[in-house]
DNA sequence: TTCGCTGCAAATCCTTTGCATGGCG
DNA sequence: CGCCATGCAAAGGATTTGCAGCGAA
């Protein structure tokens, strides 16, 4: 993976919509953006794009592996870009932040459920909803996007 | 949890159209319905109740609990009833259905996650994709609706 | 040159809301 | 009888689509 975002790599022709509409994505501190926060990002830039094309082009780099589209609670997608490996989401109910996490001993538990019940486990999303750090003590958002958040815990007993 | 549904527990008023829309609610062998669903559901029965309404009492059917919302890809909510305790969802990719299952290991390992984190753990939303053991081995879903799948795990140890 | 891509606007889809009427308590 | 609830229609927000012109290969 030396090149993880490269419009050639998979077959769509090079437009200017479509690099500037990348190298947004990949210069964003935030990793968790609607089409909306791309268009005006774009709009930032003095870019004549319309919020069509940045649908569409989203949905292409979907359908390509460049991104993965989130449904989070309320309505809108949430795109974020596929470059980091596999990982779940805390959303903050207060901030509006997603911080990210993998655990893997979580990881495992849903191998084995999926085993114990026959199912053949391709993938998951798993979401936490709730407060963050930040807002709990001080009611700000005390953690950035630029810095998310990560557990990368593994040898805690199930029991504990 | 003697009446698990009633509309005079929760405070609401009783009125034809939340009564026949707990109604179908309750015998619906589908547990996850749409607002749409609902609505043609009621079309069905000749009931006279309008798309607004189901919304609004599907929406007032969640603030006080007997509903949950769920926001699956897609975009449009799906709303469950909220008689059986929290559950995770499996989705089978191959035919379309939603199990359930409930893991109390899980559980206590978000809790965990949220809790080194920082995080005051509110809710959260987990779902498994994969295929299911019918469709695996006949090429069928082998499990109706009617009797979702169930996990009730404890005791597995997470590092198995 | 060719055919895919884009911008614009209009169309869709899902959901919510305003308002006058109707029905529960 | 007093309000809350409902139906209808219209508004709203997010996303998609039709179409004529533009641009990459």
């Amino acid at each position: 993976m030396a090149e993880p975002m490269n419009l050639k790599n998979v077959g769509l022709r090079i437009t200017q919509p479509r690099l500037k509409i990348m190298q947004i994505l990949q210069q964003s501190a935030v990793r968790h953006l609607t089409a909306d926060d791309v268009y005006q990002q774009l709009q930032l830039q003095g870019e004549e794009i319309g919020l069509a094309t940045v649908y569409r082009v989203l949905a292409q780099f979907e359908s390509v592996g460049l991104l993965m589209r989130h449904n989070f609670e309320g309505g809108r997608a949430i795109f974020e870009r596929n470059d980091s490996g596999h990982h779940d989401h805390f959303f903050c109910v207060e901030c509006d932040r997603v911080f990210e996490f993998c655990d893997t001993a979580l990881e495992r538990r849903q191998q084995k459920i999926a085993n114990n019940a026959g199912f053949a486990l391709q993938e998951h999303a798993m979401y936490l909803y709730g407060t963050c750090k930040g807002m709990a003590a001080e009611g700000i958002c005390s953690v950035s996007d630029d810095a998310p958040f990560e557990v990368q815990t593994t040898a805690i007993p199930s029991d504990s």
